[in-house]
DNA sequence: CTGCCATGATAGACGGAGCCTATCAAAAAG
DNA sequence: CTTTTTGATAGGCTCCGTCTATCATGGCAG
């Protein structure tokens, strides 16, 4: 059975006559003729009782138009629907964005996404970078903004912007003193985070730590390692967005002696079909991030 | 967009395998993929993200699948309630009969019309004969029983049996006495009903009086004369199905001279589409009335 | 690491379904 | 009786859906 032959039906029904009916359709009467024949056979009843100067319908007909409604409308309602989804702009959009990022990119990047995707619902979603891949993978982020490469042919993943460090000392710590620090410096009573933020290894290794590190504390989150430094109980190494909130805590800030840092990159699944919209998305990112390295170095935002 | 396609889509859905889906859907793995294809284009979304060990349904078509569920599920109830339709033994079958035969004819042939076609849903309409035509032409009837001819080529009809007249007479009339009596013999006081009965003109022609009887009262039913009659106002000329209710009322009935009578037929509009319905019900009430004429003409039923 | 397996996409060919124009048949209207 | 209206039929054309055969890619195991 054919939606389209439904459609005649209900054209035939409503005019009670084939010619008629076959215009509005579109077609020609002799087709129509044919087409309703045809559906009659299919359907083993007679649909309408042809007289001299109308086309009645049958009490057959009459049973069945209703679900034959139903089914046509339902039809179009499948093609308004899809217009409607048509743009890839528009809809849900499911962004993972790593902890150590999250509350400080997002309001930079909130207000020109909404002005450039009106339509583009974004949910953030706060996790881990391991937890984010799963959840990638498994379909319930449609991109994920992390800190680290992705692997897999199933994944992919495009730089967005260079986050460097800077070093994070209390105001009265020793190297406070100098314009610059170097990363070596930090590693005596460096502050790093709990374990499966990908902050802690990199700011380990920046500062030529291994992983052994017993004796140091460490931070469920960025803001409480802040609070930490603020209290005099070491240094750590900060990534540059999250400075404002650094200097709010009263922490000094330097410029580290070389250009260690992390680069922000936005991954998503190979096969994820909304290619314009992830684009869009990490060329809003980029834009309001463009030249931040350089100013950030310094402290500025 | 094609019922087909929605079916594919599905399938595709329901097992987030290409390969399988096919197969349930009882075609190749390749028709099912270009078909896929195809109404994705259609609608402008991407139905599934194609990944390398599932297809995994977007968040587009989880918006869309519980219209196309509903699309496809009106479907398979029109095929099943046309399937149910199929029987033209089946269904509901308007039946205008006379009000001069209707009282005295359903309850000889309600029973074996139950029996012969048990999914036939009988409805009767009781009218005169000039109601009963224009309600049938209108499609408000699917067929009718009448005591005369129709004309037109829209309708035709067939007899089912003949029904004699018989002489209704009060017990002390004069008539009573004798075993036959002639029609002109009941001229001189004979008991008409009003105006539109079929059976007021019949009467009149069988005694041979013309159409104008200022004097005589008119009955508006047959139940109406026969009391009457019982009553002593005068005689009538009784369709012979109506002799137990006449009996029932103390009328004295009696044969006529000639085999004077009406003949009960079957019309219907030539573009019925239910002939098979329409014989049945025509053949169990002439069966059930076979020989009728016969016996009735001596008063038994 | 390399060959094998599973899975979906693509290509080319074939058959049927749907559509058209032209024509017919029946019935109503003038 | 002719004309008009209306639906049915016939023949031909085009396109769509389907198939088989084949390719491309990613996962897995030896």
């Amino acid at each position: 059975m054919n939606l389209r032959d439904l459609r005649y039906l209900l054209a035939v029904a409503e005019h009670e006559h084939v010619g008629r009916a076959a215009e509005a359709c579109g077609i020609s009467q002799p087709t129509l003729s044919v087409q309703l024949r045809k559906l009659e056979e299919l359907l083993g009843v007679a649909l309408f009782e042809r007289g001299s100067k109308k086309v009645v319908p049958t009490a057959a007909c009459e049973a069945l138009i209703g679900h034959v409604r139903t089914a046509v409308a339902e039809a179009d309602a499948i093609l308004a629907v899809a217009r409607g989804l048509h743009d890839p702009m528009a809809g849900r959009f499911r962004l993972g964005i790593i902890p150590t990022l999250a509350p400080y990119l997002l309001p930079l990047v909130f207000g020109p996404l909404r002005d450039a995707l009106p339509a583009l619902e974004l949910e953030p979603w706060e996790d881990q970078t391991t937890v984010l891949l799963k959840r990638l993978r498994a379909h319930e982020l449609d991109a994920a903004l992390l800190a680290s490469e992705v692997d897999g042919p199933d994944l992919a993943s495009q730089p967005l912007f260079a986050e460097p460090f800077l070093a994070a000392l209390p105001p009265d710590h020793p190297l406070a003193g100098q314009a610059v620090v170097a990363e070596a410096e930090l590693a005596p009573d460096i502050l790093v985070l709990a374990d499966g933020h990908c902050l802690r290894d990199q700011a380990l290794e920046a500062c030529g730590r291994s992983g052994a590190l017993g004796h140091t504390l460490r931070a469920a989150s960025l803001s409480t390692l802040l609070n930490m430094v603020a209290a005099g109980y070491g240094t750590t190494l900060l990534p540059a967005l999250a400075a404002g909130a650094a200097q709010d805590a009263g922490i000094v800030l330097r410029p580290l002696a070389t250009n260690a840092g992390r680069t922000v990159r936005i991954a998503w699944r190979t096969s994820f079909p909304r290619r314009l919209a992830l684009d869009a998305v990490g060329g809003v990112i980029a834009t309001r991030l463009r030249g931040f390295a350089a100013g950030a170095a310094t402290g500025m935002v």
